[in-house]
RNA sequence: GGGGGUGUAGCUCAAUUGGUUAGAGCGCUGCCCUGUCACGGCAGAGGUUACGGGUUCGAGCCCCGCCACUCCCGCCA
């Protein structure tokens, strides 16, 4: 009661001394500073006079007595509303409270009484009986509830993310975001610990289009002229090398008007790195370190270093796909060998055809319905096979034997059978599934298959995979081109500044397949979690790869690069670098399969902002000043006129 | 650009084969309640079944269109 006194009256001569008038509790700019957090609360703090600020979690009324939980960002805490220590009027106040009100209390810390203790909370040993109370700000009935975990998390996405300022108030939502700020303050430490410059890039800079489509900035000061957002600082960091800064890394936020998926968004945070003076043992030990911080920071693990490593081409022979999820095995094996003069023409033309035959076992999944079997079917299709060949390993009709019900093992002879048994280990209650195809083919319709598969046998609980397995993975050697058929040239399979194998450089000229490009992408759980090269430093090597083999005409090599191959030209330093998906980062720290749940603002499918209502059209003045005439104009929401 | 899924009360979900007045839990409003923490009890309000057409005696359900969200393919040097 005294302590409520000595507030208000230290309240009105902080106003008084500043000369506005104080109208008691409904003064709207001082209020009782928070002493503690919610989270903060503990046994030992008993008998202390404290007081929270935050939002009424959840309030429990009995009649006599009101029960409310404030919850700040660090946590909640249970205050006590006991009217036979509170003036009438505050116990009322205290009554009309609804959730997400929000308030500032103050009261003494005390133990609960026995057998009333709440486990399931830290704070749940002690509770606030408060003296008094002030309500900073009344909140309307909300849209959803941000209190019950287990109901907010299944609330349509649409809504929370129109009332994203809720949806973050969420425990789960606040952790991600906090979680995401330590990841980063680790990883500007870690870099500056290993002697790296922060360096910012432009973000209006100049469109370059290879690769993603680029969202483009019109420039009011020259009709016609645009600036691009960057898909990546990739130029900037590499001319940072010629400017001889020789360490540099960025949180930079990056642009690609490419369509989103649960884990792509049209801007993101990459963190980006490049040296000079490298080889790529540099960068794989110099990210070894960096994951290691970061796991202990974030999740208390230590993460084993080095790093396994694995050639593209192994990734692909053994997981089909260069992105392998190694936490299960059901690994792809060949058997060109074996069906090379098989009767069964399906394999043995494939084989004539320069391609292969590949199978895999998935262990446990001879149960698979028809729609699972038609799913992998489509999966198989959509590379362009004509159909999936499968053998179900069932008990026999006699209930002992065990038969391989398959539409297609009437063609194999004895030896290919033994040599299936064999290499694929394989028993009752196995499905084995085949591709017969070009290698590459072969490989990412069983990598597509595979991945399939684990996921029903997850749903059946036959494949159990530990939450806190992560299995980082570099994967190299990654050929330097690529070759479009329709288009009947090369392109780079990753970007053009990536420097070939030095054993490879001959094959430039004359087989460009293969060349293998000094490249690395760091993989775990199956996430591409980053990918980098070590860089082309020397300008003749780069002009031969734009214009010999990329067959990009000179001129628009010098249009496009030119101030990048001029640069090269005044001392460019041996360099390489990478970048790492920071969204993806924290996604696959905080257990979640979407990047949206870790960034704060994210747009929709359709790149909407729900809440802000972006993209948004702009008045004709803007337009002009702009030099732009929009020619497709969606239908404007028609103003009736006043009446 | 293409394929799949979803859309019913503020929220999460029901609604048999197309058949009476579209239900439940939570939330909300009112009343009661001094040890709750998913408080409890009683009562009540709340619906253009996303939207627009169509078929039918009759549509939440079937058909066509359209919108939004979502997952995937293409795309993402």
């Amino acid at each position: 009661m005294n302590f409520t006194f000595e507030i208000h009256s230290c309240l009105r001569q902080n106003v008084r001394s500043l000369g506005i008038p104080y109208s008691g509790s409904a003064a709207k700019n001082f209020y009782m500073k928070r002493t503690h957090h919610c989270n903060e609360l503990r046994p030992a703090h008993i008998g202390q006079t404290i007081t929270l600020s935050g939002w009424v979690h959840s309030r429990r009324d009995l009649g006599g007595l009101i029960f409310i939980d404030i919850r700040d960002r660090e946590g909640r805490t249970q205050t006590v509303f006991d009217p036979s220590d509170l003036p009438k009027e505050l116990f009322v106040q205290a009554a009309s409270l609804r959730s997400e009100c929000v308030v500032s209390v103050t009261g003494k810390v005390r133990q609960r009484p026995a057998g009333t203790n709440n486990a399931k909370i830290p704070t749940g040993e002690v509770e606030v009986g408060v003296v008094a109370l002030e309500v900073l700000n009344m909140a309307e009935v909300l849209p959803f509830p941000v209190d019950d975990p287990e109901i907010a998390s299944k609330v349509n996405e649409e809504l929370r993310l129109q009332y994203r300022y809720l949806d973050l108030r969420r425990p789960e939502m606040a952790r991600n975001l906090k979680l995401r700020s330590k990841v980063a303050i680790a990883t500007r430490s870690f870099m500056d610990e290993q002697g790296f410059l922060e360096v910012e890039t432009p973000t209006l800079f100049k469109s370059t289009p290879e690769g993603a489509r680029e969202f483009l900035v019109p420039n009011r000061r020259e009709a016609g002229t645009f600036y691009a957002l960057p898909q990546s600082p990739q130029q900037f960091k590499q001319i940072l090398m010629v400017a001889g800064i020789e360490k540099y890394f960025q949180l930079a936020r990056c642009y690609r008007d490419e369509d989103l998926r649960a884990d792509r968004q049209p801007e993101f945070t990459q963190v980006d790195i490049e040296m000079s003076f490298i080889d790529r043992e540099d960068i794989y030990a110099l990210i070894e370190g960096l994951i290691k911080k970061v796991w202990k920071t974030a999740l208390n693990l230590d993460v084993p270093t080095p790093f396994k490593r694995i050639s593209f081409e192994e990734a692909l022979n053994r997981y089909g796909i260069d992105k392998p999820d190694t936490r299960f095995g059901m690994e792809l094996v060949d058997f060109t060998e074996d069906f090379k003069a098989s009767t069964f023409k399906v394999f043995s033309g494939a084989i004539a055809n320069g391609g292969v035959v590949k199978a895999l076992n998935a262990k446990g999944l001879a149960g698979a319905t028809q729609g699972q079997l038609e799913t992998m079917t489509e999966y198989a299709k959509s590379f362009g096979a004509k159909g999936l060949a499968f053998i179900k390993v069932e008990k026999g009709a006699d209930g002992a034997t065990v038969e391989w019900k398959s539409p297609i093992v009437k063609f194999f002879t004895e030896a290919e059978k033994a040599a299936l048994t064999t290499k694929l280990a394989i028993q009752e209650g196995d499905l084995i599934l085949f591709a017969a195809d070009q290698w590459l083919t072969a490989c990412e319709i069983l990598g597509k298959i595979r991945l399939y598969c684990a996921e029903v046998l997850k749903t059946q609980g036959k494949l159990v995979i530990p939450a806190d397995q992560f299995n980082f993975l570099w994967v190299i050697e990654f050929p330097l081109l690529g070759f479009d058929r329709e288009q009947n040239r090369w392109y780079s399979s990753h970007h053009p500044f990536t420097a070939p194998v030095a054993d490879d450089i001959p094959f430039l000229k004359t087989d460009p397949k293969k060349v293998r490009g000094q490249h690395y992408d760091i993989v775990v759980n199956g996430v591409e979690l980053g990918g980098g090269s070590i860089r082309i430093h020397q300008p003749d090597v780069q002009k031969t790869i734009f214009e010999e083999l990329l067959a990009i005409p000179p001129e628009e090599t010098k249009l496009r690069f030119g101030y990048m191959l001029d640069a090269f030209k005044y001392g460019a330093p041996p360099h390489g670098g990478i970048a790492l998906g920071f969204d993806r980062l924290i996604a696959i720290l905080c257990g979640t399969p979407s990047i949206r749940d870790v960034i704060a603002f994210p747009k929709t499918a359709k790149g909407t902002d729900l809440m802000t209502d972006s993209p948004s059209s702009v008045s004709a003045k803007q337009l002009r000043d702009l030099y732009i005439e929009v020619k497709v104009k969606k239908p404007e929401t028609a103003t009736p006129p006043a009446a």
